[in-house]
DNA sequence: CTCTAATCGAGACGGTACGTCGCGTCTTACG
DNA sequence: CGTAAGACGCGACGTACCGTCTCGATTAGAG
């Protein structure tokens, strides 16, 4: 979880990564971040990015094959962090939803201009998406028992109604921690899995 | 609605409409929802819609500012009728949430092919923001005693939920109405109306 | 062969053609034409010559696929004027190859700057290209009892060594047109019309 | 020829050549030799031509600044060898101008593949330029007696029509080296040669 | 036969131009 | 004389090569 991944497929052959290679990837990432928190995603051109990765135009394709590719990239690091946190607090065996969401909106709360850029600015979609896709990778390993919501369902469920939840809370700028973790955890978590009454 | 007129030109007099105006109209309207049953709506270029509508190319610009506006017109009088429907069924003073969400999800299922279209395929942000906005605006109207959640927050989330939630119910194909709107019931409405624990 | 032909094939609808079309492309005749007399042809970029037309880029592309096609539009009328002339000097039945030659250099002369700029800076290729093939279609209609030389080694022979020694001449610039058509006379016609010894 | 350096590094001492050196260099020129018989010479990228030659794409340019550079150094030789051949034949101070022909069309022949190479597929204006400037050189050693014809002219004229004359031959596929000779002799040597009448 | 420096392969990089596409405006010719 | 057809300016896109460059890994040839 910890272990940043190399974000290309280098499958078979473990060579070392290029020195210029990483350094470009890197500048390109730092880029669309900081142009991300500034401009909404779809009026950020590719050129935008480069121009302020110090990168030549084309050399964005040598690493992403797509703005929303590099979001990707970007956005997959983060939630991976965001729901490994968010695990973390169930080691004992418990659960407790509410430590969950706390350290979420903690998480969130630490990284305010990075979420806000992901959150609102038209990346939102892009990040629902990812959220999704980490969150069934992550249910493999905790694997819960089945409960009164279809899989598929839940994990949609959960991804929007987070999104949009943390987007609010952001928006609000003024709102506790806590006050966040009991709307996420009323909102969002306790819908999915309180049980059948 | 009824105020249409040709959009660059607003100060004429409200005039009459022109048969052929709403000809046109309507035949775009029917050539987006036509192709967006079929193709991601980013994909889907203006010239797209013009020669599926058989209108000119700038004809489109007489009508609708933008490919986004189109869609909200199409979208806003179902919207408007689905929340009319769900709203309905409240009128006794009673609130029952599992008749509205049943006939919520029966609306939908007997339009299948454009809430498919509306709810999948790349329009659903425009949907979700369509259902906030109308959401607003009827809320007015049937005014409700404060709840534990701020309006503004509640209001995002069910757009959100709802949107997610019938989508999936859609994409399954064999669902009950009646499963549809338990689910719905549960992850949409209770966690905005049920009184805090 | 006075009257100017239609660049793009335009067969089926003998329409009008639109003013903004005729304006465009004479814009970009115009500018390649001017470009060329200033610049080696292939250091010319597309964008060079939308600028110089005051036109836009895609513009090109809605007239000539390529920057070949807009030279060969140039150079055609202008090669086709040019053995109109000459073929015009051999009204009487008789043939005056000198006659022939002294017209086409007249008339070289006569637009210096134009034929400077098609037969040195890198077009002289196209050039030739198109003297050749106007001359088979020529030929057809002049027809000329068989020679010594194969026709197809003829139309190549005479468009190569006429573009060879009028770009040479041109070069010189001081030297008569006399002398340019003895010139030419000796080292292009001749060879081929002279009989076999 | 034999002074062939590294290009750019030419105040080295003049060092017995690396056989690595002049490994890659006959690669390169054996590659570029396969690929211009089989495509237009501007369609080859150099990186075709490292690939042909098995060759990594910067060894290229240790070797040559410039594809026009390596057609230009296989050229040459070629070139010079052709033009040492006709001049042979006028060893007895006697002049020949058949004989000669017949030298240049049979060393041609002799190597149709390398020649139909050179002057077909876009190389020949490369071709023409290389004859000239060689024949230059080759003519302030056999000064011959002014002529009718002034010398840069001639020297023009000689190479293109030579050029053209000898691709249409090369074309053809099944003429004899005589009736090559014949043609040449006709339409090159003898307009350049034949006393004013 | 070693060791050192030249040469190499691999390929990333900053550039520049390409040709395509879609947008939204504006002109034109036609009915 | 109004409307459809569509040409146009604009600008982003993704691709292709160019010629330069950085990297290790050979490998030739001098000692």
């Amino acid at each position: 979880m910890e272990t940043a991944v190399v974000p290309t497929r280098e499958d078979a052959p473990p060579r070392r990564e290029d020195a210029r290679i990483v350094r470009s990837r890197e500048a390109l990432r730092a880029a669309l971040l900081d142009l991300v928190e500034r401009h909404p995603l779809d009026t950020i051109t590719i050129r935008d990015i480069t121009d302020a990765a110090n990168v030549g135009y084309a050399t964005f394709y040598r690493h992403f094959p797509t703005k929303a590719a590099l979001l990707d990239d970007l956005a997959a690091a983060q939630i991976r962090r965001l729901i490994g946190l968010s695990m973390d607090t169930q080691q004992s065996g418990t659960i407790d939803s509410r430590a969950s969401c706390r350290a979420i909106v903690s998480y969130v709360d630490q990284h305010r201009a990075l979420w806000r850029a992901l959150l609102t600015g038209g990346a939102a979609a892009t990040i629902r998406e990812e959220i999704i896709q980490i969150s069934r990778e992550v249910a493999l390993e905790y694997r819960r028992p089945g409960s009164a919501i279809p899989d598929d369902l839940a994990f949609r469920f959960v991804a929007s109604a987070m999104v949009e939840t943390l987007a609010w809370w952001l928006e609000q700028g003024n709102l506790s921690v806590e006050r966040g973790a009991e709307l996420l955890d009323r909102l969002v978590i306790s819908p999915v899995v309180r049980p059948v009454p």
